[in-house]
This record gives structure tokens, sequence and C-alpha cells, in this order.
DNA sequence: CATTAAAGATTACACATGTAATTCAGTGGC
DNA sequence: GCCACTGAATTACATGTGTAATCTTTAATG
């Protein structure tokens, strides 16, 4: 199972955001909110490539990069396991214990009634 | 911040679940489940009370370890934490990709629901 | 064409983590 | 009182991770 980093993540995110692009391209838009050096992030993109989370196509002397997973399935990977560990698999608790601690916004809370709303009529069709 | 690895948080679960206990307690209580070896059991203790997430007191030859951090509070930060650099900050989101992938009990569903309702119920008042 | 600058590849190094083995110290039994 | 056993403390060692620096290659420039 693809496993990412924290550092790497950050990586993986700008590219997720928009991809393919360059080791320069991602370099430049982390540093919007991180502070690491150019060579701290080519070591990440490396890594990430022998990892298989990316893939490059060479484009003249600099390599083009592109995810090899879509964030949607990282993502959903990585909620399966946290939530097995720290939830016995039962989403309703982290809700709860994330809703204890922070604001959930009025946006969210609609859109998790509208979910439980379509996961309730789902359960239904399933009988 | 309090952080525990994987293999921490192993031993954490154990003693969360029935508190103070002794190392051998623990190391029994964890065969259940996992193929560790006592030393590595003892190592993680060890690292545990380094890092301030266990305390102990003695107990005649033996230890009584206790945790330092409570379960719910443990939760909380680490979803906080998982929640803002998966989802960026967001619940509803880390929900919709869970369930489109595992599936979500009815006992969950109606947890999630009661609690959609009383997070409704708690802005309403906050206006 | 020789030189420099820039991209990627390789190497570095300290601390974390998984997984134990070895050492030390105290307690109970003979 | 001495020895063995058991619990804790210390040490071990490979791999992962954060954070770069150095080396190598190649493309652009004078």
């Amino acid at each position: 199972m693809l496993d990412i980093s924290n550092a790497e993540l950050d990586v993986m995110q700008v590219i997720w955001q928009q991809a393919p692009c360059t080791a320069a391209d991602v370099i430049s838009r982390l540093q919007q909110h991180k502070d690491w050096h150019e060579k701290t992030v080519k070591t990440l993109l490396n890594r990430l490539v022998s990892k298989g989370a990316l893939s490059y196509q060479k484009q003249g002397r600099a390599y083009l990069y592109s995810p090899c997973i879509a964030q949607q399935d990282y993502q959903q990977q990585a909620s399966g396991n946290f939530i097995d560990r720290l939830f016995a698999g039962r989403v309703a608790p982290l809700v709860a214990s994330f809703a204890r601690k922070h604001d959930v916004s009025a946006a969210d809370l609609a859109e998790l009634k509208q979910l439980v709303a379509d996961l309730e009529q789902e359960q239904q069709e399933d009988n």
C-alpha cells in the first residue's frame, strides 16, 4: 500500500492541484506556504517517483511530473486506514470527536446533512 | 504536540482500554492480536514514557502504567491534524470519501444523523 | 567550441521507528 | 547470604523521513 510521508504529501498536493508540472513549477508553488530549499523539494520528488506515487515524462532538459494515484483514491485509502486505527472503523465517532474541538462550518454541516440523507437513501434501496 | 507512532498506538490502545496496568499485562493483552516479542513491547512502553504519553508508578518490582493523555483527547488532536492535512479542515469531504469505499453501518449512519441534528441545533443557538 | 548555469542523480546526516538482544539490578528461594 | 530469575534500562541495527549539499550531465551563451 502506497505510503506517503507528511512532507511528501505537501508535494503531492500541489501536483494534484495542477498536473503535469515541472520540478521548478512545484518548487515555486510550494514556496507560497512552505519554507523549503529547492534541493529538498527535488529529493521529495525523487522519493515519490521511487515509491510509485509520481511518474514523469521528459520534456527537453526537464521532467514533467504527474501523479500515479488520484487524490480521491489516496484520500479514500488514507481515511480508511485512519478511521480503522483510531476509531475502530466507525466514521460517526470521528465526526463527533472532530466537532467537539473544531468548528464545523455551516457549509460543511449542510454537506454532511445531505450526505447522510443520500446514504440513508442508498441503504433503503439495498433492502 | 504529542506524536504517537503506529506501533506505539497499539500499545496505547490496550492501556486506554484498561489502565493502570503492568508491562506483563500489556504484553499478554497485545499478544491477542499482534505478534510482537516481549522486548518490543517494553521498548514501546519506554518510548511512550519518554514522550510523555505514559506515566508509571512503582508497584513492588514492576511498574503500573497509566496514560497521560485521554483517548478522546488524542483522537481529537489526531483527527484535527488528519482532516487539516488531507481535507483542508473540512469534515464532510472526509465522510464522503470514506463512504464511497467503505460501508457505513446503519448504527453509524443513525449516529451521524443525530450528530448533524445536534450540530444544527448548536448553530442556531449561536445566532 | 569552451564555459557556465541549471536539471536531475547521488550522497549525506541526524532523528524517528520497527523490532529486538544484551545488560543491570533487585527479589525470592534454597 | 548467594544464585537465579524477572523486570527494567541500555544498546543495537536496518529502514524511513526531514532537510539538504555535492556530483554529473547537458543545453544555452558568448
